[in-house]
DNA sequence: GCCAACGTTGGC
DNA sequence: GCCAACGTTGGC
């Protein structure tokens, strides 16, 4: 089992909007290390779902239902997407800041590259974090 | 193969 | 809305 983390612009397509189709096709990816990440994705991992630009907090967990495949919204290039479920909505948002004040976050590649929109995530981070979401699977 | 210029992302 | 940081592109 591995954990990971993808960021979403919530008005673009939010968690809650996962909950309500129930699943989505992760595409749109065009960065390198963002799409091989998603490659190394097994179904069954967990994924935090972070709200980018609006929000800016952890707000669920996601579950890869479906390894990496063609993107089919790439018109050209070698691009992968993978499909999620959604899986548990966070009791509590965790927010940039306090992810930012947190020592155990430190590494953490939401913190060190921005810029990155699906990164991994170690189990010591993926337990803090639920545990500041004060949520449990 | 290097590097400058440009575009995009995303926090503030 | 601005701007910093980073990734990508393209000329040399």
């Amino acid at each position: 089992m591995n954990y990971w983390l993808v960021k979403s612009e919530p008005d673009v397509y939010s968690y809650e909007r996962l909950e309500s189709e129930g699943t989505t096709r992760w595409d749109g990816v065009r960065n390198y290390m963002a799409r091989n990440n998603l490659r190394a994705m097994k179904t069954g991992d967990l994924c935090l779902y972070y709200h980018s630009n609006i929000g800016l907090a952890v707000v669920g967990i996601a579950r890869v239902s479906r390894e990496h495949y063609p993107d089919p919204t790439a018109e050209s290039g070698d691009w992968s997407a993978v499909d999620l479920v959604p899986l548990k909505k966070f009791s509590r948002h965790v927010t940039l800041a306090e992810i930012k004040a947190h020592p155990a976050m430190q590494q953490l590649l939401l913190v060190r590259n921005p810029r990155i929109s699906v990164m991994p995530v170690t189990p010591d981070e993926f337990s803090t974090l639920l545990a500041m979401g004060e949520t449990t699977l």
